[in-house]
DNA sequence: AAATAATAGTTTCATTTGAAACTATTATCA
DNA sequence: TGATAATAGTTTCAAATGAAACTATTATTT
């Protein structure tokens, strides 16, 4: 057995693995994120995501945060119950229908949002520094048919 | 005060918002993957990522494993330690330096590890489908310049 | 050579995450 | 109407993750 501690023939190159580089990439983007705003106010990723779809959508209840934001209900659970927490999102009850909650940012929830979004989009602009307009479409278009098929799969 | 429950003018739309794109798809992905394999053989995403830098280098450290794999020393001593336990690795001490392990894959790794990359290959060319050579090309161009960026911020 | 620093890797502990079970309320069906 | 099912959301418990402290070994400095 003259190679058997040698590669195989067509060794996995990591580095070149989509799977691989997606998901490091969607980290390291992450954590910059959450690194520069995330420690800024204490409010962590799912409570960001929670955050923008108020933000987008007042007066919501919980359900359409897990449709809108891709968390499951308990994270969406746990979220919200750290910004009521800190007075930053308030929740009532819809009297038509007892089981939903109704979700609204605080004044002062809106504060931190407003402060935010700019920044937020800003981050991403810078993110995409160097990618000319057509890339930025191409990009588009193929995260979009990479999310087509990975839902497939 | 009559909007004050309104969306404020630029609302963060999630959707189209770069890091939660990413990380959706990454998470997408990574659940797909370790779904089709790592059920299939008891084995987690990280152990897969050591498993396929030993195939690329065997004889490697950890140290190595560490910086070509995206994980963090931790993580690779307990993928390491759930690898070893069944078997699949096997670690020797560097005689020349006995802090630096050895690390291989023992003969039932490598038999996982010939049978997963065909599939894993399988699985990126699927995830692919419907992409032309050239938007290929370009994915792969957009996601070093994304990275590139991302490590700067 | 002794003391200090650096490197490789592990362990510990606190936090995060995920799956499943649970409560409360409303809808459906017999 | 009463029983069953479905929906909204929470809690509980186990596993995964991360940061920091720790052990062992080698390198460097004095």
């Amino acid at each position: 057995m003259p190679n058997s501690l040698t590669t195989t023939d067509a060794p996995l190159l990591l580095q070149d693995f989509l799977p691989y580089r997606l998901a490091v990439l969607a980290k390291l983007v992450g954590a910059a994120f959450s690194q520069a705003y995330g420690e800024r106010f204490g409010i962590s990723n799912p409570q960001w995501r929670v955050l923008f779809a108020l933000g987008r959508k007042p007066n919501c209840s919980a359900s359409h945060v897990v449709q809108h934001a891709a968390l499951d209900k308990v994270q969406v659970s746990r979220a919200l119950a750290g910004l009521i927490h800190m007075g930053l999102v308030a929740r009532q009850i819809d009297a038509t229908d007892r089981r939903n909650s109704v979700l609204n940012m605080t004044a002062g929830g809106r504060e931190i949002y407003d402060q935010i979004v700019p920044e937020a989009l800003a981050f991403e602009a810078s993110l995409k520094e160097g990618l000319s307009d057509a890339e930025v479409h191409q990009l588009d278009v193929m995260l979009l048919k990479l999310s087509a098929r990975a839902s497939k799969l």
